[in-house]
Formats: structure tokens, C-alpha cells, sequence
DNA sequence: ACCTCTCTCGTGAACGGTCACATCCAGTGG
DNA sequence: CCACTGGATGTGACCGTTCACGAGAGAGGT
């Protein structure tokens, strides 16, 4: 059933079919213009042969490959952001293959620079578009525009470049408010100063627009600013705690800053969520596997590599007109990390 | 500097460099046979007209597309093994374009079979070889084998093909060594019936040598089989916690299931490490951030993804022959869930 | 009956490389 | 002085598709 060398061309097909290799390439397309009766014919002798069109001649006539790049951090130092890449990855191949394309990964070589990654990538020549998850910055995009590929990217960028990401601004409105209900008045808030700026901007809109609507105003002495590390969740935590008037809350705006500041109220012998509470943002798998389950902000990364490649996928095909940034809905996942204000 | 469509080919630079195209294929693929004088003279028109090789059409004449395939398995359920997966793929990109080749993604979807995955690989007839993940099962690598493909398995397998997998046997030695050596007598094994069931001998194995080393033997009554997932770890530690006698250690056979039985055990007010050890294999990034840290056998995923990619590609370059599997050192990293055993 | 039109199908030339030769030219050795 | 050798380069065919044509055959109108 498997011929192994598969050397069964257009023209093998067409002569089993007594068709010339033009009515084979019409039925491969479903082109117009050939008779029913022909087509099954010719379909039929595909079958029989066990035909497979070769994608690398067809890339060469069609000067387009049907395949997408994806490119994503070197994983290996990625640690705790694996799980969400690895859901990217997922939507990604998802999205791309329900689109009969095909996915080629570039991350970088630890050894170079991150713009390598989109070197490689340029001089290879072999896709037709290119992904890119958000935490890779934007020079590369630069690089991949200019070089005249289209790019879609994945959880945000401050680029005019198609993209998809989540709905920071709402999914920190939701928590704050979370928080808010629960009777917090004194809410810290750990942001970042690293990458991802807009992001970082969207989720404190949000806790503000939150906050707003409680009457309050954001108290600048409340927000901390981390690297997305856990190292620095706790440093923030450290800073915070050290107020005369200490945070009843701990907003954070990715779950690795929530886990530092988990631990180091732990240490402090700080219970959770009696004495304080903790709420994350990500959702990611570790979550609800911690001491006590994290309250995070779910952002359906899958979902978000699926709808990026389906639009790219979309301005490959010239069915979609690059446009405004596809905005998912984020959701708050409520967990063990929060309760009632603790009544003082 | 960036051609943007690129479309300058072998015979524009051949045509600059005042030389034929054959001799540009030359210089290319530096072949002997072209004197130094022309080479640097070739070179130059290349780097100044911004060259690139056309992937498809070298594919195409040579039949072959320095394009790798690697199956993973439908990463949206995997969940908690994801960071092990993310591992592989950052090991696998790493080894695969050091090689100057590139890697191609390929997961079954969801409404699909598994199967599914190798299924389109082969169809799309793209790749010259293809890695396979351990768990995505036998029959997949069956079909490849078939259709002609240079498989390279990562993790384990039973069938006869190349693979790159770590060391259970002395991970589990060791792990139940280090048990052993904090005075636990009475140390349950929860092992898995599902899939890979090399893995689960070999680890099995290291179990028994560990004890044999003792002067122990295997209490059957304290082996558990659950299926990975965190419910079975629980599930188990149920079962062995109504023993008359339960155990003072468990040693599970992934992470999972060690947290599963983390759970348990707080539930019932056990206290880790004080009254009772757990330890984990796989070591994955969660696993420090439980409470308490997870003692666990680390596998190096990141490795045995690139120890892959370059046996895959030495075999492909007919470098290599299609050899023994090759056995990657695991290595115990001890945290804070194992203690020594409570004197009774 | 003839002409035009449409539908179906076939032909030749790309696409951008590689491969197996043929060719050219300078050195050699007899 | 000439045939021989071997390194440097050019030539033609081919890899398996697609694309822009052109050709043949019925159908329909006059």
C-alpha cells in the first residue's frame, strides 16, 4: 500500500488514466474545466497508484510553499512559560493544519542573538508567512516585514502588524473587581517592566478602570514592578510587606510573580488566603496544582495560536485583508488563593 | 539590503560574476574544482545581490529537503507533561538547525486520530526523516518505517528503530537509593500501566536492584499501578494509606502522580516530609514550586530532543549507522518533600 | 451548411536548482 | 612537437509542478 519510493508522478497518474498530466494537475486543484466522468477517472488512478503530490515542485511553480513559520523563545530557558508556549505551539498546528499548511518551527540558538531565529528563517526562503509569539520582540518583525513576509503575532505587539491576543484589559478588570468584591481595599498590584509593553499597560487599565468603578483610585504605592520572574514576585512581595499599612491583596500580573509572592508569605508565615490573598494572571497548568490553588487569569493561549494562524493563513490566501488585532476574551479562574478580606 | 522579492537566482549571479550557473551551484555547495580567483569573485556577487538558494528547487533536483518531521503528541490535553514536551521541541529545534536543517511540527488533532499526524507527514512527502516523541505510540512509527522513513524515537520504544532515551533504570536506582539511605523500609511504588512500557521495566528494575542492594526484596502489596494523571496518583495513595501497615516513602513514576499523592496526603493531614517522603520522576518545572518542593529524577528532555535530531540527521547524511539506542544519564535532584523516615 | 462559442483537453515553456557530461586550456613527459 | 593528463568551466537534460496558451469537438444560431 505504501509504495516506499513513491517516484509516481503527475505523468504515471495521467497515463493510467489515458488523460495527459494538465487534466491530472486540473484534478489535483479542482480546477474547472474537466468533465466529470475524466475526473473520477483520473481520481481514481490516484488512488490506485497511491499518488502524492510533491510539495517541493509545487513550491518552485507556485513560488509559495504553503508552509508558516512559527517562532517562539529558546524553550529551554523559558521554564515556568512553557506550559503557555506549548498551548501556542498546539493552536498553532492546529490552525495551521485544518488549513492544509504546515508548520515550521525557528526558535533561537542559545548561542545567538534572538534576531537569529528570523535570520534563519529570511534566508531559508521556504515559508510563505510567519508567526511570531509575542515575547520575541519586535525587531524581528521589523526584520520579517521588511523583508516582505507577512506576520501575524501572537499575545501582542505594539507593531501595525496583524495580531491576536488576549483581552488583558478585561481579564484584569475582572480580577481586580474579584478582589474588590471581596472585601480588598488594600490591593497590590505586581506588574512588569519587561517586555510586552502594551500587555503590561492593557492589564493595568484594567485594574484601574476596576477600581474606578469601586470608587477608589489607584495608589501608586501599591504597584510593584517585577521581570515576570518568580525572583522577582518575591522581591516585590519583600518590598510591600515592609509598608506600615500592608497589601490585604497581591494582584499579579503573571502566575510566576504570583508564585514568589506565595513563597515568600509562606516564609513570613503569612497565611493564604486567610491573611491575604494572591491572584495571578495566565492560568497557567501549575496553577491549580499549588499550595493553596492559584486564582489566574485564563487567556486560552491555544486559542490564540489557532485564531493567529487562521489569520495569517486567511492574508496568505488574499481572503483577509490585514486588520485590526483579534481581541480573545480572557476569564477569570477562581481558586484557592482568595477569600474575604480578612476583617480587621 | 533586504531584496524583497528575491527573485534573483542562481544565473543572476552567475551572470554578475561573469561565470556560468553551474559554477555558482559549485561555489554553493563547495564543491572542488573551482579556483580560488572565481570563488571569491562568485562570493562577492552573491553577498552583493543579496542571494538566497531556492529551498523548493534544491528539494526538488535533489530529492531531498533537509526538512526533519517531528510528532508530538496533541500538546492541548498533555497538560501537565508539557513542560517535558517544550523541552524536546527547544532540544530538537537546537540539534536540527545547528545541522542546517529545519524542523517541521506535526500533531494530531484533536478530532483526530492519533495516527492522524503521521498520516499527513507522509502524505505532504516533505521530510527526509522524522522524530517521534515516545508517547505517541507504536503504530505511527510502524507506518513511517513503511512508507521509508528514517525514524529517530524519543524517550523510548520497543521497536527496532534509532532512539534516544533517558536512563530509567538508574534514575529509579537511585532515587530508591536515596530513599533507602534516609532509613525508609516500607517505600510504595506508584507506576503506571499506560503506554511506554519500557520505561515502566526499566525504571521497575533500578526499583528492585536498589532494594536487592539492601538487602531488600519487592513487597508487591506496596506497588500501585495508576495511568500518570495526577487522579490516579491520588487514587493509589488512597488505596496504600488503608494498608495496616502504610508506607513511609512513595516513590512515583512521574511528577504527576507525585503530586496526586501530595494531595491525598494533605488532605488526611499527613505531613511531607515529616511523617512521610514523596518523590517524583521527570522533574518538571513545577516540581520545585510545590509545597513542599518534589525530590524527583530529572531526565534532561532538552538533551535527549537534541541527541535525536543529530542521530536522525547522522543517519540521514548516511554518516551514521542506524545503531544501538542511545541512553542519556538521568540524575536525582533532591528537594524538600524526602526526609528521613519518622522513627516509629 | 457555415461560423462562432464554449467546454474539454493537450502542448510547450517556465520555476531554480542539480547532475552527468563535454569542452577548453595549460602543463607535462617522451 | 605531440599526445596525454587533469583542473577549470560550460552545456544540456531533468526533477515534478503550474501557467499561458492553443487545438479539437460539439452545440447553437442564422
Amino acid at each position: 500500500m505504501n509504495q516506499k519510493d513513491s517516484s509516481i508522478t503527475m505523468r504515471t497518474v495521467a497515463q493510467r488514466a489515458g488523460v495527459s498530466y494538465q487534466t491530472v494537475s486540473r484534478v489535483i486543484n479542482d480546477a474547472a474545466g474537466v468533465a466529470p466522468e475524466t475526473r473520477t477517472r483520473v481520481l481514481a488512478a490516484m488512488r490506485e497508484l497511491g499518488y502524492r503530490p510533491s510539495l517541493a515542485a509545487r513550491s518552485l511553480a507556485r513560488n509559495r510553499s504553503e508552509i508558516v513559520g512559527l517562532v517562539l523563545p529558546s524553550s529551554v530557558e523559558a521554564g515556568f512559560a512553557s506550559a503557555h508556549l506549548l498551548q501556542v505551539v498546539g493552536g498553532v498546528d492546529r490552525g495551521v493544519s485544518d488549513n492544509d499548511y504546515t508548520t515550521l518551527l525557528s526558535s533561537p540558538k542559545e548561542s545567538e542573538t534572538e534576531l537569529s531565529a528570523f535570520r534563519r528563517l529570511i534566508r531559508q526562503r521556504t515559508v510563505d508567512g510567519v508567526l511570531v509569539e509575542a515575547s520575541m520582540g519586535e525587531e524581528g518583525v521589523k526584520l520579517l516585514v521588511e523583508a516582505g513576509y507577512p506576520v501575524t503575532v501572537i499575545g501582542h505587539t505594539a507593531l501595525d502588524v496583524p495580531s491576536v491576543c488576549p483581552d488583558d484589559e478585561s481579564g484584569a478588570y475582572v480580577a481586580m473587581q474579584h478582589l474588590l468584591a471581596l472585601g480588598h481595599r488594600r490591593i497590590a498590584i505586581v506588574t512588569s517592566g519587561e517586555g510586552q509593553g502594551l500587555a503590561v499597560r492593557a492589564r493595568m487599565a484594567g485594574c484601574e478602570r476596576a477600581l474606578a468603578d469601586a470608587g477608589l483610585t489607584l495608589d501608586q504605592g501599591l504597584v510593584a514592578t517585577g521581570n515576570w520572574s518568580i525572583a522577582s514576585g518575591r522581591a516585590a512581595a519583600e518590598g510591600l510587606l515592609d509598608r506600615e499599612q500592608p497589601p490585604t491583596a497581591y494582584f499579579c500580573f503573571n502566575d510566576s510573580m504570583a508564585i514568589g509572592v506565595l513563597q515568600l508569605l509562606r516564609e513570613r508565615g503569612i497565611d493564604v488566603p486567610r491573611e491575604v490573598s494572591v491572584a495571578g494572571f495566565d492560568d497557567t497548568p501549575p496553577a491549580p496544582l499549588l499550595t493553596p490553588p492559584l486564582t489566574s487569569v485564563r487567556v486560552f493561549s491555544a486559542e490564540q495560536g489557532e485564531r493567529a494562524a487562521r489569520t495569517l493563513i486567511g492574508i496568505l490566501r488574499g481572503m483577509t485583508r490585514p486588520g485590526a488585532p483579534v481581541v480573545l476574551p480572557s476569564q477569570l479562574v477562581v481558586r484557592g488563593s482568595t477569600a474575604p478580606a480578612h476583617p480587621r
